[in-house]
DNA sequence: CGCAAACTTGACGCCTCCGTCATCTTCTGG
DNA sequence: CCAGAAGATGACGGAGGCGTCAAGTTTGCG
């Protein structure tokens, strides 16, 4: 906030206003990823998610009008991205390998590089999913059993039940993922090689 | 309670005094899992639990000093026996088939049994972990991963990464008994299928 | 420069929770 | 049957959360 005011020569690209306003919001929703990440989504307060700011209390209500609507805008904004990744990399593929691997490479890929994002979806899984029917990554199983839909009738991936096949994936992933991310060096090429194996060599067996 | 004291042939089985502490300390365990379950343990108050019961405020303080302690002993009570019986259905099997398909099986039909404690479990799966570095079904993980290894010495199970084996199994398992819980008919011989095919196969591929 | 609009601030009233404890009720052993 | 122990009860003081709003500050613009 300071420094940025710092230099008298950089043009305001937009409006003071709309950028404090931009960087008001932000600051809130990074407050609140790691306050959700720390103590959990449900034992946390509006107040604790202001004390991460050096806003007032007042303002918080000017941005969201209570704590779920943050939760919102963080799983929209950010683990929406994620998703999208994800299934990008996985369509990108021509084979059930492809598909496979290229679909846990992103995922474990973006564990590392958001890693606060990795730990609000992980110790706030069950609570998103009470949460909302429909979204987050948690109920990102959806998105891969239609994937996995289209696969199964392009004779692309063999034929077993779709939902279980999306849970099972999903529930590894995020496991593994959880794995992986504990240890002092996380290897995504190791993660992705071992689960990738399982379900390639698991799927590919009759149904 | 009424019902229980009608009969007057009833022989007290043991004075009632101590019938009393353990009715309602059940009646506290059963209200803290439903309520638990239901709002997830962040978000309540030892009032939500008392709410479910028919004692007072201060009689919660008799049988525990806070919230934390229910979820404590909910997980030892409940959930260990849960571990309990998974672990031994596993240890029966003398081949990686059975060791795997009994696993799965004990663990879904566990689900089905006991749908309060499932669902205690997933929705707070999340907290658990946070909260406690060793225990519940979560971190049961760290049992398979010994069972794993010792599979893996006997020469039972593929020499994979016994950590990834384990949090994969776990990880699968758990979603697809989520999966298998949300139709109208859970069929756990159904599921155990699908993710017994999965990982037989898939681990037996070569490392 | 100066004023209106936009935004921030934090104190306020109301509410719920926490853990305690004096008091009342129930049980038990003699 | 009774006295004393065991236990249940709920009101209480203290803490903190919620969402609001009057007053103050900053920004944009003519």
């Amino acid at each position: 906030m300071t420094a940025v005011d710092a230099d008298p020569t950089a043009v305001a690209v937009a409006g003071k206003r709309e950028r404090t306003k931009q960087a008001n919001r932000t600051a809130i929703l990074d407050a609140a990823r790691l306050v959700f990440a720390d103590i959990g989504y449900g034992a946390a307060s509006v107040r604790d998610i202001v004390r991460g700011t050096d806003l007032a209390t007042g303002t918080f209500y000017n941005y969201f009008p209570d704590k779920e609507s943050v939760l919102t805008a963080l799983l929209d904004e950010t683990a929406g991205e994620a998703r999208l990744r994800v299934r990008a990399a996985r369509r990108g593929g021509t084979t059930l390998d492809a598909f496979v691997r290229d679909g846990f490479r992103a995922y474990f890929d973006f564990l590392i590089e958001d890693r606060a994002t990795s730990e609000l979806l992980s110790r706030n899984a069950g609570t998103i999913r009470a949460l909302f029917d429909e979204p987050s990554l948690v109920a990102g199983v959806e998105e891969l059993a239609e994937d996995l839909r289209a696969g199964v009738e392009a004779g692309l991936i063999p034929d077993h039940d779709v939902e279980y096949m999306a849970a099972s994936m999903v529930g590894a992933a995020f496991e593994v993922g959880t794995r992986m991310l504990a240890s002092a060096q996380p290897d995504p090429a190791r993660a992705t090689e071992f689960i990738s194996g399982l379900f390639i060599a698991g799927l590919s067996a009759r149904a």
